[in-house]
DNA sequence: TCTGGGGTCCTAGGACCC
DNA sequence: TCTGGGGTCCTAGGACCC
């Protein structure tokens, strides 16, 4: 059996955690440049605000003070997601973390009365240790866990816990689930599958595979085999990300090379920082820009170039410096640029490096690497760009992201516990 | 006026090989 | 007018997830 354990409104209860006068409130957090609703409290859900709305539609109802908003913290969302994920690391020999609030456990050779009795339990330490709610869902493969844990977060009654154990419940479940909901279905494949006149998950089960094949292939077969309770999408193993991104929207639409340069050097330099810290080197850059896709009145650009390195690398200056080249490959003068970003991909652990022929250098990047060595240690001593590239210029990467309704830094921040104390 | 960020996997089609 | 058969690898684009 599996287990998903999925927190509830994650953001929001985080948001909760440290400010309980926002319990039983409306309440919505944003995404970066409090552009979009990314996350509902219940309360805001029946108000009828929808996943990804922007906040200017909604914003009214803030200033009326029918809905209170956060802008997002993801320091503070990080912390308490690791916080929760100890806890079910603690209880179970085995977890896959999924996502920032979500994460199945491996529940091989355990009875059913264990798991209910377990399930429970944990909802109510998770509770009681983090102060965020969570829901459980228990079935025989992932897919069915996801539709468990949607009736177990929506009826009370279940207290936190559904488990589809019998091929009744499955049955019940199944006809109860609007396609739409189905973990592996999308907006895309949603409507279509309407149109044919699967409405449930007990339509889609009830053709044939081969119509499934047919229509769907590989993906939609492995979601019906999901469905009928065979085991299809596997068990994760631990394997490194196999690319890293880091982009942003920026507040104003920039225009010029040498505004765009200092973010792509800031993105850049990001992207290097994660790769050093999982212990990873990279062959590939690449930089993409976006004009604004809304503004349909101005003329749009989506270009993006990749560099490729002769040999991986993890240090900033190299990282950047390519990122740097392939922004000058790409840019035009005369758009007005939303959005820019940098993504690292062909990772390689940093301790298999495969040297190149054309390496001029090797003295140069052991230098470089050493280099960046010092700048994170310098740099994880709280501010995290005290030490930066010059192309970096003075910006920080987070700079004038707009973010007018942050909370504090309560669980992560030396001056916060101070504060506090 | 204002519209997020970060991932994965699969497939079709083109380029190439013999 | 007629133009083979059987492969592999790479990439772009599209679907999905949170």
């Amino acid at each position: 059996m599996f287990a998903l354990v999925d927190c509830n409104n994650f953001f929001v209860s985080c948001e909760r955690v440290f400010r309980p006068q926002l319990e039983g409130k409306a309440v919505v957090v944003l995404s970066n440049n409090d552009g979009c609703v990314v996350a509902r409290s219940n309360e805001s859900k029946a108000m009828g605000i929808r996943m990804g709305t922007p906040y200017y539609q909604v914003s009214h109802l803030a200033d009326s003070g029918r809905l209170e908003v956060c802008s997002s913290n993801y320091v503070l969302y990080g912390d308490m997601s690791a916080r929760v994920m100890s806890v079910l690391a603690d209880a179970v020999p085995k977890i896959e973390i999924y996502s920032i609030d979500e994460a199945f456990l491996v529940l091989d050779g355990m009875g059913k009365e264990r798991i209910g009795t377990l399930c429970a339990s944990l909802v109510s330490k998770i509770r009681r240790w983090t102060g965020i709610p969570v829901s459980i869902g228990v079935a025989p493969t992932k897919t069915l866990a996801k539709i468990a844990s949607h009736f177990a977060k929506k009826f009370p009654g279940y207290k936190g816990v559904c488990m589809i154990d019998t091929e009744e419940k499955r049955m019940k479940a199944l006809s109860l689930t609007p396609i739409e909901e189905v973990w592996g279905v999308g907006r895309r494949l949603a409507p279509k599958l309407v149109e044919s006149g699967v409405r449930t998950a007990l339509d889609y089960v009830e053709r044939p595979e081969s119509w499934i094949r047919e229509h769907y292939m590989l993906h939609g077969v492995r979601t019906w085999m999901e469905l009928r309770g065979t085991v299809c999408v596997e068990t994760e193993t631990e394997s490194a990300r196999k690319s890293i991104c880091t982009s942003r929207s920026f507040a104003d639409m920039l225009e010029s090379e040498d505004e765009l340069s200092m973010k792509v050097s800031d993105f850049a330099a990001q992207c290097a920082r994660k790769l050093r810290e999982e212990g990873t080197a990279a062959t590939e850059v690449t930089t993409f820009l976006y004009t604004n896709r809304f503004r349909t009145d101005l003329e749009q650009y989506f270009p993006s170039a990749t560099i490729r390195l002769h040999t991986a690398a993890s240090n900033t200056q190299e990282i950047v410096s390519a990122a740097l080249q392939a922004l000058h490959v790409i840019f035009r003068q005369g758009y007005r640029y939303k959005k820019a970003g940098v993504t690292v991909g062909n990772i390689v652990p940093a301790d298999s490096v495969q040297a190149s022929l054309f390496d001029f250098d090797p003295g140069l990047r052991a230098k470089n690497d050493r280099l960046s060595k010092i700048m994170d240690m310098m740099n994880s001593r709280g501010d995290s760009s005290l030490l930066r590239l010059a192309s970096q210029k003075g910006g920080h990467y987070a700079a004038d992201i707009r973010r007018e309704h942050c909370s504090r830094r309560y669980s992560t921040s030396l001056d916060e516990i101070i504060e506090v104390k």
